[in-house]
DNA sequence: CTTGCGCCTGACGTAACGTGAGGTGATATG
DNA sequence: CATATCACCTCACGTTACGTCAGGCGCAAG
């Protein structure tokens, strides 16, 4: 609520009129050095003293701090405020500055809100699994900074079914896939160079595959590595694909080294040669 | 979702191994100057041409800017993620760093949600009035700018069950009284000087006493007037009344000038006098 | 007479770069 | 072969909104 009349107003003329800068800075609350810059700035130039030089602020300075006040703390820079301490009158024209304030302010406000997002996500993954490989962290990180852009990418070589598939809605969902790669991932860097028959890389292997079919679902697992598999002779899509990934691998590194990734594209193949063929069999 | 497998991870060894600086700021997103800037500051710094000194970038390089990149966007200072380059895993210890930065984030995000409301508020408020004086709209927008610090401050000195009658609670109640405010002290500064007995003045205080009693009612504003009013003698709390009114000033300008404040005062007990009688009559 | 206070004016430091200025080795062109 | 262009280098100042000394002045008390 806003302040309505202070006392009886009736003994107002026994009030300080002039303020020392030291006394202007506490009665206001700003520092001193804020206020020199203000009058360097010519942002707020009180009176001198004609004999030492000393600043003397007035009940108008006071009025004019407050405004700069208000007008810095709608997040407007001091060269903005300057231009608008001349006038005495706000109209429609202030609400366009006012707009575009808001805008600003929502955009940092939505980088604030991902950046939280994330920073609980990962909190989340590093209680429960104590000690995670920064490559790792990292690729999981810069994935959910990107996650909207990812997305966007996405719609343009995925059909929306399948994307609606692919990534993971809710946030439990979100949390029990990211997990279940961060321990993927640790186990890929254990194995790394066994063989396919290893039972551990089985073991490893098989988890991965159910961690991905309970997010996806069968059908669009398999639309969606036909789409990679790059075997369908279609030129355009090809480049579109192409694109994708090369913006996709700039966006999130990947999470492990080449070698790594090489053994996991070996062994995968080796492992999953049988399950399609068994899938084929079905149809 | 994650980048899982990026092709078949076979042809791996046909990739480029190494980057100029321009290549290697086009291919990441960042500018050739910040390149420069964490090279100087010590935060990535590449190996060199021995003979012609200029910087080449490798694959690791990559992954190491992937992770600055990726605490700043979790708000991190570089000075900050200077210490976090060295280390390889990240443990159970980065979570508090990851709380600090949570905490820090919430705090921004809080001064934006306020900052936000505030300009909603406003903007409404110039569309309906389209012109408004700047000294009332000041004091609007620092009276919204402070209302959590002034309701603390309120809470010493008033009961709790006025305090919730005293501050409009819901957004409606809040716009309706604010407007209420600015067309109010528009008509302060049009017919200051003029007797307690012009029709304008009475219309004036007549939908301003209706409007103070649509938010508080009757018995509320009767306690609130009876606080202020300081005729009952009891020290502690007027030192304590003096205190609040004092920060409140501090906090929140008034929105008229003295004079206007003198004769507003004086031609509310003109006003109120008969009004109270009234009162106290039907008791 | 000196000490201290409150004020003054420079002037440098901060964070994370942007933006030239001027110089060098390598390549492409007239 | 001379030169223009290119990509790179280093140096260094500009940016925002102040914080933090450093040195100096006038005035009052001890």
């Amino acid at each position: 609520m806003i302040k309505l009349l202070s006392g009886k107003g009736i003994e107002a003329d026994m009030k300080k009129e002039t303020f020392s800068i030291s006394e202007f800075a506490k009665s206001t609350g700003v520092s001193v050095r804020t206020l020199h810059y203000y009058d360097e700035k010519n942002i707020l130039k009180p009176k001198r003293d004609e004999h030492t030089g000393h600043r003397v602020y007035e009940q108008e300075d006071m009025i004019q701090l407050h405004k700069i006040m208000t007008m810095k703390f709608l997040g407007m820079s001091l060269d903005e405020i300057k231009d608008y301490m001349q006038t005495d009158i706000f109209d429609l024209s202030f609400i366009d500055t006012l707009r575009l304030q808001e805008s600003k302010l929502i955009k940092d406000k939505e980088q604030i809100d991902i950046a939280l997002d994330a920073i609980q996500r990962t909190a989340y993954l590093l209680e429960n699994e104590k000690e995670v490989d920064h490559a790792v962290l990292i690729s999981l990180l810069a994935s959910m900074q990107n996650e909207k852009k990812q997305e966007e990418l996405a719609k343009g070589i995925i059909k929306d079914d399948v994307m609606k598939k692919m990534f993971p809605q809710t946030a439990k969902e979100k949390m029990i896939f990211e997990q279940g790669l961060l321990i993927f991932y640790k186990r890929v860097k254990k194995h790394f160079g066994k063989s396919a028959d290893d039972p551990e890389v089985q073991q490893m292997l098989d988890d991965f595959y159910r961690l991905i079919l309970k997010v996806m679902g069968m059908d669009s697992l398999k639309e969606l590595t036909d789409i990679f598999s790059l075997n369908i002779e279609d030129k355009e899509n090809e480049e579109r694909i192409e694109a994708y990934v090369q913006e996709i691998e700039r966006l999130v590194p990947s999470p492990i080294t080449e070698e790594e990734e090489a053994w996991l594209g070996k062994i995968t193949t080796d492992y999953m040669g049988p399950l399609w063929d068994e899938e084929e069999g079905e149809n």
